[in-house]
Parts: structure tokens; C-alpha cells; sequence
RNA sequence: GCCGAUGUAGCUCAGUUGGCCAGAGCAGCUGAUUUGUAAUCAGCGGGUCGGCGGUUCGAAUCCGUCCAUCGGCUCCA
């Protein structure tokens, strides 16, 4: 008998050989058609492989991560059987699950796959997955491993073979497929209820494009039709919603050929919203003792090559502009931490004033692939809402732990509610590859990790993430549609302080080098803008939107009222139009409501005889008539909200 | 940067196998209408058909090339 431990710390007993689908089925009916395979001792295990010794067990289903992968991971095999039958001689490189669904890279020799197989692809996958096949998994040698591709032709697993060792090979087979896998899988393909094939692609064999392209399959499974639906819906409701097409209807930024690409210009619209969420940032960062500063657009060459940028990104960067006469070199600005650098070090520093925090909404320009370039998320100018927080290594805690407050607080006051970190650390294998003493990064390593508990944040630790100059922290956030983003980060760096020879004098009157952290919670302007558009469809919180309310006049013998009105709401801070163009009110309804204006107040005859307004919630419909004051503190109650 | 697709009016799109002055809806302008909660009516203007080069009697349509956009790959101080 072995003993199985739960995750509620509970033990049971079972023969040796159980699997965790017969452990799920002593369990529960219910539980046992659920369950897609478990984690045996942390280890993802396909449900019906036997456990020979004592073990924890997680069971996983649809509804978790693990379990989504193993489903995906599966079905990906199903559509390589599907492949197999419709193709013969199909070739396959690698199948994946991905965040959501799954791809295979294949090689279909002469045949070349178009959209329009897809629809017969699928259909095939539906009917494999009817058939309940079971998925064996199957020790190899990697000599009968290597004969049975060899056999069937198939280069690609015989190059992935190459990099495994004899006796970890495995292989799954599900109806007439086999496959090299490491596994695991689901029970059988009878889960896999519907199918969709979401998109072709180009993809080279193991990411080298000097290697054959393949043509890359991309798709999604559920285990029911309405999941399916639900996640289709999904994906048209991101359509509708996508920053580069709210962005041109609501005239916030855009892009020009002749100014170049990944160069946006900011709309005024965007430029409104913009500014206020600058100055709130701003303001924010002061009340915490920040000072903020501006440095221009270039900088020397020589300023990089001090900070050894140059020599690691020189080449791949825009290259440098020289001055006519004297040849002198100059760098568009990658960053702003050089000049910063240079404003710390003008004169010099004492404990006292530790720790100076230099903030800039600083334009940065990087040469990105243009291949890589996508609306605002991606772009080659774009200004970042940076600060360099230089301190002693004993206030590198203090300072993280005061960053996280304001990222939560900023971040949370734009409708964001789900945030979570992930920490870089060292690789601890590989200490030639940092910089700095092992005691400054053990410190500043349990700095960050206490910081974000003490905080409260929910976050990942991963080794080997972190820059050669330090360890560092990313913020995700989780937008509406639940989609995760990275935003801003923070980033402890001991090179830059180095290369710049920055000191400040300690209360021993011995000079001592300052630690760094760079810090910037958006990220950048171009991009949180994108997710923020992204997050709310276009409508912006009240705060921030440009317009808040538009003034429908019913004729033009109301604009005297109508402009009183405007009047009124300006003193109390409130800012609007008035839409007095020659249309019916509907058309003036409808126009306002697709212009996503917050409130549209219609004044008529009626309203101006009771002094009132009519107010319309945009995408909520006629809210009914209140006096100035009423609608004021209805409007402030949701913009504080 | 690489692979593939796309590029027609401010926007969304139609333009048969190359063939009269390249079309529609919305937006815009002018006029009429003075309107009560999601499109009032009429008229008008607007395009070197992404740029350049070529084939042809003739090119939005065929070929080449460059640019941009989209979907991926790779990369990201």
C-alpha cells in the first residue's frame, strides 16, 4: 500500500499501481470525468499512469492551468492524427499547448495549406475525437525511437531525438498516431467536444529562419460548444476593441507615412488624455518626494559608451547622428538613466539627502524590426514615465516597497482591479554572469521578495531573469477581457552607479557608491494608453475623458440655456460641448452615444422652463430630469467612484 | 530583419476574363427643415486606384521594385 497525500493535507491509502484516475474515481463520479491528468509530487502526470510509491496528488481539470495544457497539449496531437489521415507523408515539428489553445508546426511537402482546408481539418479532428481513443504512453529506447522516424521520414523528430537521452523517451500514441512526447495527456480524445482552427502561419524550424519554414497551425479545443462560443465571442469583442481601431475612430493618435513607422503622434484627444495621466502620476510621485527633471532627446556617444550601452546595443540601435563641422557623435536617447546619472553627480551628495529620486516623462527612441511594430504597443519613439531612484543598499527595501505602493495605487485608480509580479533573480548556477557582490545581490534579492509580501502581491519568482546589473520585478496586470499584460517594472542596478563613479558621502564622512533602481509604472505612455483603451473599449473613466458631457439643445431657441448650462457644470469643473449642429435630436443622440460621450443632457422648451436638464447615460439610456446640482453630484459620485 | 497576405475618396467597402469620363454607404459642404431620447430631406464637392518603373493600342486590373499595413517568426537597454 502506498500513501497518497491531497492537497488539504488529508491522507488515504492505496494499492501501489493505482492511477490518479482511480484515486479520482474512489473519490467521485464526478470528479473522475473531470480530471485531466494530476500532479504526482509536482510532477504533471497523465491521470492513468500507475503510482508505485507514497505521493502528493493535485487532481486537474478544464478549469486550471495544468489542466488546460494537458487538454490543449492532447489536442494538438489529435489534429497531427487529423493531418496524418487527411495528408499522408505529413511531416511534424513541434505541437505545444500555448496561453490559449495550441499550435504544430508541420511540413506538408508539396501540399501547401490554406485557410480553406482548415474547415475539413477540423471536422476530421471531431470525428478522431469521437472515437474515445485512449492516449498510451510507451518507454523507448532512443535506438527504436530513431528507426521509427527514420522509417516514416520524419527529420524533424529525428533532430529533436538527437538532443534526448536514451531512456527518457517516450512515446504517446492515440488511434493511428504515435508521437515523440514527453507527455502528459488526457485520458482519451473523447473530451474534445469542438474544435476551431483559428489561423495559419509561417514559422521556422526551431525559431532560425536560416531553417525551413513550416507552416504553423494554430488552434483551440473546449470541452463543450458553448465554451467554444463563449471564447469566439471573446476574441470579436478583443476585434472591436483593438487600440489601433478605437484609436483612429476616436481620433486619439495615428501614424503617418511620411513621418515614418512606429512613430505615433498624439491626436489632441489623446494628447488631453495623455496629460491628465501625467499630471496625476506627477503629482502622485511628488507627494512621495520624487523631483522631477527634463534632459534632451540626444545624448554623446561617449555618454553610452560610459554606460556600456553603446557596446551592447550600438549596433542594433539607430545609429549616431555626427555635427557637421567637428564630427562629434550623438545617440537618439535609448533611456534616460545616463543623464540621470549625470544629474546625480553634478555636485556632490550627502547621506542625508539618500534617497534623491529623479523622475522625467522621458522620450526614448529604439530601433525596433519592423516586423515588430504594432499600433502603440509597439513602437520606436515613445516616452516613458521614468524615475532613478539612487539610495544607500539598506534603503533598497524601503524604496521597493514605496514604489509597489504607488504602481498599486496608479494602476488601481485606472479600473484595473487584478495586478501580479513576477521576480527576476539570478541563475544561481551561472554567478560569472552578474555584476555586483554577492552580498548586494543577496540583499537586494530578499529586499524585493519581502517588499512584495509585505505588500501583499501575489507574485512568481523565476531564476535566471534577471538583468546582468540586477534583479528586477514586472508588473502584470489583468484587463477585462482577462487578458494579462506586462506594464512597468522595477529594476535594482548596480552597473550604472559603477560606470559613473556615483558616491554620496556617509555619515563615516567615507564616500560610498548609491545603489539604483529604475522604476516606471505604466512602462510607457504609448503602451499603457493601448491596454487602457484596450481595457475600457473606449470609454475612458471620467476623470480622464476628454469630453464628459454634451449638451443636446431640442432647437436653437434653447442655446442661450444650453450655454448657461455649460457654464454651470465648467465651474464645477466639469468639461464639455454643446452639439448645436442642425440635426434631429436623435441623430444627435445616436452620434453622441457612438462618440462614447458619458453624459448627453438634452435641453428643450421644458427644461429651460423648470431650469432643469435631461440627463442620458451613455449606453445606459434616459436617466430622466434633475435639477444642475442633482446631475453634479450624480456626476461627481461616479467620477470619485 | 524573415515568411505570407493586403493596399481603391476622411472611414467601411464594390469594381466581371485588361476596354467609354472609377462606384456605393457613412463623413464633409450648401440649402430647406427647428426638431423631445440611437440615422429628416434635397443638392454638391471629393480619388495620379500606396510610390516608381515596365508589358500593352489601352492598366485599378498583368509583371518588377520600393513603401506601408495586417498575421506569424525572431528580438526587446
Amino acid at each position: 500500500m502506498i500513501n497518497i497525500t491531497f492537497p488539504d493535507g488529508a491522507v488515504r491509502q492505496y494499492e501501489s499501481g493505482t492511477t490518479s484516475m482511480d484515486i479520482a474515481t474512489s473519490i467521485s463520479e464526478g470528479l473522475a470525468r473531470n480530471v485531466l491528468s494530476a500532479s504526482v509530487n509536482g510532477e504533471v502526470w497523465d491521470a492513468n499512469r500507475p503510482i508505485d510509491s507514497d505521493a502528493t496528488i493535485t487532481f486537474h481539470t478544464f478549469k486550471d492551468t495544468d489542466g488546460k495544457a494537458t487538454y490543449w497539449h492532447s489536442s494538438a496531437h489529435v489534429l497531427a492524427e487529423a493531418l496524418e489521415a487527411l495528408y499522408p507523408g505529413t511531416k511534424f515539428g513541434i505541437g505545444p499547448a500555448i496561453d490559449a489553445g495550441f499550435y504544430y508546426d508541420v511540413d506538408t511537402g508539396d501540399k501547401v495549406l490554406t485557410p480553406e482546408d482548415l474547415g475539413a481539418i477540423e471536422k476530421k479532428m471531431l470525428e478522431l475525437a469521437r472515437e474515445k481513443n485512449v492516449f498510451e504512453r510507451k518507454a523507448v529506447s532512443k535506438a527504436d525511437a530513431i528507426a521509427y522516424f527514420t522509417d516514416k521520414e520524419d527529420e524533424y523528430k529525428l533532430e529533436l531525438l538527437e538532443g534526448l537521452e536514451d531512456g527518457q523517451i517516450t512515446f504517446y500514441s492515440q488511434g493511428n498516431f504515435t508521437d515523440l512526447c514527453r507527455g502528459p495527456h488526457i485520458p482519451h480524445t473523447g473530451s474534445i467536444k469542438a474544435v476551431k482552427l483559428t489561423s495559419l502561419a509561417g514559422a521556422y524550424w526551431r525559431g532560425d529562419d536560416s531553417r525551413k519554414q513550416l507552416t504553423r497551425i494554430y488552434g483551440i479545443t473546449f470541452p463543450k460548444q458553448k465554451e467554444l462560443k463563449e471564447y469566439l465571442e471573446l476574441v470579436e469583442e478583443a476585434k472591436k476593441r483593438d487600440h489601433r481601431k478605437l484609436g483612429q475612430e476616436m481620433e486619439l493618435f495615428m501614424f503617418s507615412e511620411k513621418v515614418g513607422q512606429g512613430l505615433p503622434m498624439w491626436l489632441p484627444k489623446g494628447t488631453q488624455i495623455r496629460e491628465r495621466l501625467q499630471n496625476y502620476l506627477r503629482n502622485e510621485q511628488e507627494k512621495m518626494g520624487y523631483q522631477m527633471v527634463m534632459t534632451p532627446h540626444i545624448g554623446s556617444k561617449k555618454l553610452y559608451e560610459t554606460s556600456g550601452h553603446y557596446a551592447k546595443y550600438g549596433e542594433d540601435s539607430f545609429q549616431p547622428i555626427t555635427t557637421p563641422k567637428e564630427g562629434e557623435e550623438f545617440l537618439l536617447k535609448p533611456m534616460n538613466c545616463p543623464h540621470h546619472c549625470e544629474i546625480f553627480a553634478h555636485r556632490p551628495r550627502s547621506y542625508k539627502e539618500l534617497p534623491v529620486k529623479l523622475g522625467e516623462f522621458g522620450t526614448v527612441y529604439r530601433y525596433e524590426q519592423s516586423g515588430e511594430l504594432h499600433g502603440l504597443s509597439r513602437v520606436r519613439g515613445f516616452t516613458q514615465d521614468d524615475a532613478h531612484i539612487f539610495c544607500t543598499p539598506e534603503q533598497v527595501k524601503a524604496e521597493f516597497l514605496d514604489v509597489l505602493d504607488l504602481t498599486t495605487k496608479v494602476i488601481g485608480k485606472m479600473g484595473f482591479e487584478e495586478f501580479t509580479a513576477q521576480i527576476s533573480l539570478r541563475d544561481p548556477n551561472k554567478p560569472e554572469k552578474y555584476i555586483g557582490s554577492d552580498e548586494n545581490w543577496n540583499s537586494a534579492e530578499t529586499a524585493i521578495i519581502e517588499a512584495v509580501e509585505e505588500a501583499g502581491m501575489e507574485a512568481i519568482k523565476v531564476e535566471g531573469e534577471a538583468a546582468f546589473y540586477g534583479p528586477k520585478l514586472d508588473f502584470m496586470i489583468k484587463d477585462a477581457l482577462g487578458r494579462s499584460w506586462q506594464l512597468g517594472t522595477i529594476q535594482v542596478d548596480y552597473s550604472l552607479p559603477e560606470r559613473f563613479e556615483l558616491e554620496y558621502v556617509g555619515a563615516d564622512n567615507q564616500k560610498h557608491r548609491p545603489v539604483m533602481i529604475h522604476r516606471a509604472p505604466f512602462g510607457s505612455m504609448e503602451r499603457f494608453m493601448s491596454i487602457l483603451i484596450e481595457h475600457t473599449g473606449g470609454k475612458f473613466p471620467l476623470w480622464l475623458t476628454p469630453e464628459q458631457f454634451v449638451i443636446i439643445a431640442v432647437s436653437d431657441k434653447v442655446l442661450d440655456y444650453a450655454e448657461t448650462l455649460k457654464t454651470d457644470l465648467a465651474k464645477h469643473d466639469i468639461r464639455g460641448f454643446i452639439d448645436d449642429r442642425n440635426e434631429t435630436i436623435g441623430k444627435k443622440i445616436r452620434d453622441n452615444e457612438m462618440k462614447k460621450i458619458p453624459y448627453l443632457l438634452i435641453v428643450g422648451d421644458n427644461e429651460v422652463a423648470s431650469g432643469k436638464v435631461s440627463v442620458r447615460r451613455q449606453g445606459d439610456g434616459d436617466k430622466g430630469e434633475m435639477s444642475v446640482e442633482e446631475f453634479v453630484a450624480v456626476f461627481k459620485a461616479e467620477a470619485e467612484a
